[in-house]
DNA sequence: TTGACATAGACGCAAACTGCATCTTAGTTA
DNA sequence: TAACTAAGATGCAGTTTGCGTCTATGTCAA
């Protein structure tokens, strides 16, 4: 049967339902790693583990509106940066019922991540332990800051996870997107640092700064950094290229 | 309300529905340019528009299996490269519903490109024309070959062109995708005609050449290419690193 | 049989990029 | 005012890349 034919006869009761939700992955850096705001779930299925905050998709909601209402209600943030990642659509993959969901991706500078926290929709930070060099691909583990033992995610939220560092560290080089886990005005030190978590290796100062500089990204603000006790650094905007 | 609350209460008839898609780009070269493979729309709406093949998601089907089933219904193919793109969910991308869908790309060597074509199921192959550099983006016009005039694509499905063209051009230089539109075994110029044509930019022959050769994916299989009026060609084999 | 021809494939060099050790600068603090 | 600390600059060597050119190896026609 043609796709037009089948919707032109398209009774969706004759059919199984399918549910379209979307699942964010609120990441942030804290103390040089990369870290994720979770969920832990109440009740069954799966309840007591970490998840990551997530909704059904409205029929007159896009799918990006979605995210951000997610964004809004669950951490009470919004105009971050928030990308689409991946959409995962295993049939087991949420044992309640066929779920696909569009896994979105959003960065939060260290003020927002930490002013998520408290705004009480019962977010909990996480470090992501990122146990695979480069884009090697691969499981990842998530513990509570100051705790030994890794931390139980719920359904396929650890895929979603993976992915999310996945496709961080391939774009950190080309793309602006590290900037967006800054504040407005930031050092390169800051910036560095921020590369660093992601990439999940140390770089060399000179040749970062280098390279950040010749990009022509930055604007130098003029003002430098208060409040340290040695030569103040420079402090520098991000311009859109 | 939670997601949890939510699940227990779902009752999808008190709610407006949502159909989830899969659209198969499918790419291949021709005459030195990425091409696609297009359905003629025969019915309203947008008829007579080309159209991507695509297919509606089975409850019981995982989005995979539903862009593979696409490409075996509509091409009679299988075992190529696939991999998902980007799923679209605006609201009015097609007028007829509230359809969301995820976008996949297969990508075809020469040969089966051109098998698709005679397969019976209306496939018709059309050159895409990329008028930006690099990874800029935009619009991407389409035509058939050995027409002048462009073509017009039904719903956004430019937009799923464009994307795919900005994902091969960012995925050539560090993955093996670019040997997904080749034979298993091929020449080196091959390989760059290929590189070059989704690059869309023509690449110096000796630095191609070492690129390739340093990266340890190229076998060479000790044969070399019959039926040239001169010097024959090593052939290589696509090497899993 | 042999020389023209066309493309494969190798070579050499210069420019650009990257990593790294080290040096200088500019603040605070004792 | 001298010690201290991190910011920021400099110089150099090893690597990668672009590119012109040279050699190799097949076919084909005279």
């Amino acid at each position: 049967m043609s796709e037009d034919a089948f919707l032109a006869a398209y009774d969706p009761d004759a059919y199984g339902r399918l549910a379209l939700t979307v699942d964010v992955v609120l990441m942030g850096i804290r103390d040089g790693q990369p870290a994720v705001l979770l969920l832990k779930r109440a009740e069954p299925p799966q309840a007591g583990l970490r998840a990551l905050p997530g909704g059904f998709v409205g029929v007159e909601e896009t799918l990006e509106a979605a995210a951000e209402r997610v964004l809004c209600d669950k951490a009470g943030l919004s105009g971050f940066h928030l990308e689409q990642l991946y959409t995962f659509g295993a049939i087991g993959r949420d044992p309640r019922m066929r779920i696909v969901s569009v896994a979105y991706l959003a960065l939060l500078p260290e003020a927002a991540f930490a002013a998520a926290q408290s705004n009480g929709a019962g977010l909990l930070p996480a470090v992501i332990e990122v146990p695979w060099a480069g884009e090697a691909g691969g499981p990842v583990a998530v513990r509570a800051p100051d705790e030994s033992g890794s931390l139980r995610l719920a359904f396929d939220h650890a895929d979603i996870l993976a992915l999310a560092i996945l496709r961080l560290r391939g774009k950190l080089a080309y793309s602006g997107v590290g900037f967006a886990l800054l504040p407005e005005r930031f050092t390169l030190r800051q910036l560095q640092a921020v590369h660093e978590a992601i990439l999940g290796t140390p770089l060399n100062k000179p040749a970062f700064r280098r390279r950040m500089l010749d990009r022509g990204w930055l604007e130098p603000t003029g003002e430098r950094e208060a409040g340290t006790s040695f030569r103040p650094p420079e402090l520098y905007r991000f311009r859109q290229p």
